[in-house]
DNA sequence: CAGGAGATATCCATGAATGCATGACCTCAT
DNA sequence: ATGAGGTCATGCATTCATGGATATCTCCTG
């Protein structure tokens, strides 16, 4: 009989999280993958190791006598984990990361933060203009981008889905009627030449007619605008950690088919080679794996 | 970056036996499989973990690093197992293990001494008559078998490949040539109604002529005949552990096509779900596997 | 000096493990 | 009573890890 440690570690999460679809989130891994790798391991201990129910599972007492030894094993994986940590030269140097100025202004600005404060050596320049850039030709290392791309020579590296909300100024907010429509919103958007950019193009086929009262070809300045009570804009809300005071408050408005979006990490195939890279890849699937759980 | 605990164990195997092939043998995987799962936790670790040689692998100081708490979990690992042991309510019961006469007298036989004293409760029926038995409707519980099962009823545990060898005593070796032929020895064989019963169909295809000087219906009496130096006997040369002291000695013959048999441990689809049944499989394989080594 | 025996690295076919979808069951709130 | 939300178990298609085969290299021995 043999035991592979990574079903004793599989073990030990059912014991700590008080059921499989507990261990299966932490191990990130498949419910059905924990309930047949726990019936494998308990075929092969000649043992039934937990008792299963709908409030999950309850150790055995055979099970009981293994959680000591599995617990020490975690906490010199932990070590194990430690000192690799500290064999990983830590990368250092320049990496540049772009997305769409919302994305850049208000998650990518305190994630380079972060980074600089845990990776010394590390340090992003974040792009945040709209213009394409190509990341097969190295214009950038990393993107968070609304599509998938299509091309050979690019990677998806992680995507998550986000909530698009409409946000206005708590002085807006207040002179709004209780449950305004689409149309009564005053809207801050997107001047030429970057009409085309979104959200203009998902409420312009929302809203027949769609007229916005201030437009402006920067960022900054539609930010600006909606802070001053102007109008409103449309924002994805990625629920990152980075805590921020917000001056702008959401709106419950329906955005139908808009009221979501896709958000891709995308670089070049080999861009993960490059120590850096991948380590800043690394951090941000981390953070977007924590934002999609709030 | 996460370090699955069975790369872990890879690690450490590397580490201690000096090299990637040593690390296959003893976690039983291919040496194909060590050298990349360990090139993937080199990436995922962001640091070469060995050097390597035609003289093995040598752990760099990032390797170094990692060797006492893997040593630890492995540790623990070991009350891991032993509290599951400890878990495995002993099996007890009677098992029927069937094989040809002469790998019950030579190898069953001490294998079953040694399972009784490790497992008190578990008892081995020996069955070593020649006529089939018909494992699907239960006359025996596991079987050795020169053939693999063509039944879809029965199941292969596992299979090793043996040599044949010719056995003689020692008083009639001193009277042989120095290099004899097939033709030029003395055998004891199967008498009627068993001489289809190997090796007798073997002997005679590659002996014109084949004429045994002494045939038995039991297999107890061939054999004493053939240690009394009346013939000479072709027998399955199981490299297992037990040790007997064999009044009988190889003779260095090619046995042509029937130089090696192949062994096959065997069993109703179902029967490995009776607890005793699988701990003799299992104890039968573990010899097999260091059989096989030898 | 050639061949054998050891090492690691890589390709590719195969089979095992995984996760998606779903069923069955239970508990709780409405 | 019903629906929502949680649990675990199972079927099946897909993905991925494995090992056999092999290439390459080095060292040792006859």
């Amino acid at each position: 009989m043999d035991i592979s440690w990574d079903d004793a570690r599989l073990f030990l999460a059912i014991a700590e999280t008080g059921s499989f679809s507990g261990a299966a989130r932490r191990l990130r891994i498949g419910q059905p993958t924990v309930s047949r790798r726990l019936a494998a391991l308990e075929y092969a201990v000649g043992a039934s190791l937990f008792r299963r129910g709908v409030d999950g599972a309850v150790l055995t007492a055979a099970g009981e006598r293994l959680v000591p030894p599995a617990k020490k094993m975690a906490e010199w994986a932990g070590e194990l984990h430690r000192a690799a940590e500290s064999s990983d030269t830590s990368p250092r140097g320049l990496v540049r990361v772009t997305a769409a100025p919302y994305m850049c202004f208000d998650f990518l600005a305190p994630f380079s933060g972060a980074v600089a404060k845990k990776h010394p050596g590390l340090r992003l320049e974040v792009l945040s203009g709209i213009q394409y850039l190509d990341l097969g030709r190295g214009e950038a290392d990393l993107a968070l981008r609304a599509r998938c791309p299509p091309n050979a020579d690019l990677k998806r590296v992680y995507g998550v889905q986000i909530r698009n909300a409409v946000f206005v100024a708590k002085s807006l907010k207040a002179k709004l009627p209780k449950r305004p429509t689409l149309q009564q919103i005053p809207w801050v958007a997107w001047a030429p030449p970057f009409d085309a950019t979104p959200p203009n193009p998902q409420l312009e086929s929302i809203i027949p007619g769609f007229s916005p009262v201030f437009t402006a070809d920067n960022y900054l300045v539609m930010l600006a605008a909606a802070e001053a009570g102007v109008g409103a804009m449309v924002l994805g809300d990625l629920r990152h950690r980075f805590v921020r005071e917000r001056s702008l408050v959401p709106l419950e408005l329906d955005l139908g088919p808009y009221a979501t979006s896709e958000l891709h990490l995308v670089c070049a195939k080999s861009a993960l080679d490059i120590p850096r890279v991948r380590k800043v890849s690394e951090l941000l699937v981390e953070e977007l794996e924590q934002a999609k759980k709030r």
